[in-house]
DNA sequence: TAAGCATATTAGCATATGCTTATGAAGATT
DNA sequence: AATCTTCATAAGCATATGCTAATATGCTTA
């Protein structure tokens, strides 16, 4: 299962700054210098955010002028939560490192510990 | 606006193990040896994630014999991110530094950045 | 072509994060 | 009671993160 999505995505709002950043951002398009004097923070930090946000995939930018305007885009928001909950839904998962799924571990621990241990020797 | 509550969430959702381990614990509940067995990390390890999981509200723990067994409230899950969802749509934001609404932020950066150049030397 | 403005990038630094090993505490088992 | 087992906590360390100041890039316009 591929989960580095999930990551960066989470990741990407995990910081005060950034997620706060996101929320403006859904509501109109705001360029760098904008966002420097809402927030009060340097110039560059408001980049390297963008640029966090960007490859988390969460947002457009559009140039206009002498301007880059940054927004959210909420539809991808939108569907890479959809499939998180799918993930979380979905009945089964593999155990890479056990070679076995979740449903072939007993529900006693005392089994289902002797089982992984004898795995990962393998 | 109160955004702790989602910078726990996301912050706890960022780091590989702890997502893995969320996805695997909304399948059933696990003890701590089982998943220090499933994942190859160290028993305190495993606890220290859960306690972060555990502080995001993201977990349910119950005790039973010499277990502790611990699950993803996927509940809990579902109503935080459509609170987020309410959040991103919500059709007004206060910039707190500025005093103001982002709806009063004229469309021209260089009449907003003035705004909010003059706001911020107050 | 030069100057000015918006944004990106780099280097450097302080703090946060995430693991390990060692140890502690509480309940179960002998 | 003594020992195991399970889980939590603490200390220590390496790496990641997030800012600032300095600098570069690239576009716009005089």
């Amino acid at each position: 299962m591929d989960s580095k999505k999930f990551e960066k995505i989470f990741s990407a709002l995990s910081s005060p700054l950034r997620l706060q950043i996101t929320l403006l951002m859904a509501k109109r398009p705001l360029c760098v210098c904008e966002l420097e004097n809402i927030f009060d923070v340097s110039q560059p930090a408001i980049s390297q955010n963008l640029k966090i946000l960007k490859e988390a995939n969460l947002i457009d930018e559009r140039k206009e002028k002498q301007w880059t305007f940054f927004s959210t885009n909420k539809e991808i928001l939108h569907s890479v939560f959809s499939e998180f909950f799918e993930l979380l839904e979905k009945e089964d998962t593999f155990i890479e490192i056990a070679g076995l799924k979740i449903s072939d571990l007993p529900y006693d621990p005392k089994k289902s510990c002797e089982i992984l241990r004898k795995k990962k020797k393998l």
